[in-house]
DNA sequence: TATGAATGAGGGTTCATTCAT
DNA sequence: TATGAATGAACCCTCATTCAT
């Protein structure tokens, strides 16, 4: 991948954090990133091409880290202490502002609409297999439909980043951490049943 | 109220849904109302004052529909499926996707992010008298701080239907109901305690 | 129709003239007019709707004028005494010009060259009913169909056209003229046959 | 002359008879001929020079061959044969096409505008040999001056290209060569005059 | 109170051309 | 000799907004 491609991808996360999806304009990646705005219909089609091309870069790369520190985890205390420093970590980066924007200025039909679903796709089984982990041998596990847990875990990451996106009020993620943190206190205690 | 303002405000809605958060522009609004663009300068200051407007109009008369549907309700299996009905009848009459619009296309620091902080509020509001209806007497009672479920809910709410709205996958909502029943109905039958 | 409408399309008109069917873009018809170029975009619905009012509404009115002098006329002679006097005035109002800019502009496939068709089809029904006239009873109307003939009338007009477009030779057309009404003088000295 | 440049005049011909002559870019020839644009800067000076060039090479070899096959024609109606199967040849290479495109597209005043000028002029020598030899000896020859003839002649063609180029009708020109057939059959038919 | 016309800034995109390699 | 990357001007078009009527 050439160096310049990598640049337009970074000025156009950058332009999202900063100026937002309908602010993300070629020509405020341009200034992002340092280059004329002809540079990106050089190595994208147009800015829906350069849109879906950012998407799957940034998310990809989180998922990836994610899956890499959730994996193995079978304690949801455990889980919720790794999901609020990465989450943390990624407010920092503005990987989240990212992202949010992507959900937020998508429309429905587009191709960026598609790439989401993707995405999503993949932030679900990452999902399901955290819940697996969490729910093997426990009685819950009857009650629960781990691919629907999981994909109701997504929307509500999502939409906790709607709401905290728009206010700004970072107490928010810190006390619904905290509030899971309780739950998965009490969901560690219930016993395993001993496998079959 | 003037009469024309009121045509004003639905035709935005109107817009809202069919043209998408940046597909409603002046024009768009005047084209779905059937008057002049002038029109809406001459009622509201600007845009922006007319989208606030709006989602003030739709937001609290639906904030009020589900109130005086919600209100007395004590067990979470009814709960679940007033809910149901009223997600369903919302999305037919499209007032979801105008607040998911308003949700998505916001910037932060706006004036519409403001009045939508507004009307987060009262639907976070809502949440916790239903779910202090639903939790008076329970042991569960202790383990969840009631105004951080509600927020968990409202942002449940918000992301799923930022998912639904993408992907147009009716499934989900569906899905995720039916979880919902389930799970509410073991939760009544977990016995309240005696009111000390 | 609008008084500015009609400002636009004289613009246009004058743009193609001056700066050629390349050279005629939005800006440089707006600097034509004396407007800004948002104009055209409220009365047409694109530059390519703008260039078919401008052909139709100039095309129209001379082969009017056209008509409306040749009717009558049944010796060649004066026919190419006329067609002489018209190219002359049409050359000096910049008619011809901006036909032919259409001509040479037009896009096979695209609405513009279906205008110019139509178009086409007038300036050849003119060519019919004057050689209708002019062979009425000669012998050589057996040898000539009238509808082809016309056809190849246009042809050699508009290839006359660009030719001295091109080059700014004033000089060919003018001997082409010449030689015109030397054969016309000729031509009308064949005897008509009597009508039977 | 180098391959590459060689490449490069094909590479535009075809383009012209694809795109057209506004279609036809540096990047859209290159694309035809499959080689970096850059390519063409250095071997052309601009784009206008490579268009002067692409006109002369094609249109001389296209001269070379009209003449090849017309000397020492003396009757109309061969005449009218061999042009008819030329242009249909033409008309399949795509010679014409491209040839009309350079007509249609040339700015007057223009480098490639006095190249036309040019081989214009080499096109109605042509025609005034084919019509001296067809005219020797007749009667209408003291009607006809050979010159203006000739140059009517081209016009015609031109004229007759720009139509059928523009709304597809190949029944146009056949039928003008039909037309033409029958007057020359009538033409060959006059004696000659001894020659004094 | 409402209209339709007009503005000017800024949107995405394409282009001829240059230049380091 | 050829390449691919980059530039910056100019393209068409849309928009929120204003204003005379």
């Amino acid at each position: 991948m050439s160096d310049t491609r990598a640049r337009v991808l970074d000025a156009t996360l950058a332009s999202l954090v900063s100026n937002g999806f309908s602010g993300t304009t070629a020509r405020a990646i341009a200034q992002a990133g340092g280059f004329a705005p002809g540079v990106i219909y050089y190595h994208f089609a147009d800015l829906d091409d350069l849109l879906v091309a950012a998407l799957a870069h940034t998310s990809e790369s989180r998922v990836r880290r994610y899956r890499s520190e959730l994996s193995g985890v079978d304690k949801a205390a455990t889980a919720v202490e790794i999901l609020r420093r990465l989450y943390e970590e990624d407010s920092a980066v503005g990987h989240i502002a990212a992202i949010q924007e992507f959900y937020a200025g998508a429309r429905p039909g587009s191709r960026l609409a598609e790439q989401l679903a993707v995405e999503t796709r993949r932030w679900e089984e990452l999902g399901e297999e955290l819940l697996t982990g969490l729910l093997r041998g426990r009685p819950l596990a009857s009650l629960v439909r781990v691919k629907i847990a999981a994909s109701a875990a997504v929307a509500f990451y999502i939409g906790m980043e709607t709401l905290t996106h728009l206010d700004g009020d970072r107490a928010r993620p810190a006390q619904l951490f905290d509030q899971a943190a309780r739950v998965a206190a009490v969901f560690d205690k219930i016993p395993r049943m001993p496998v079959s």
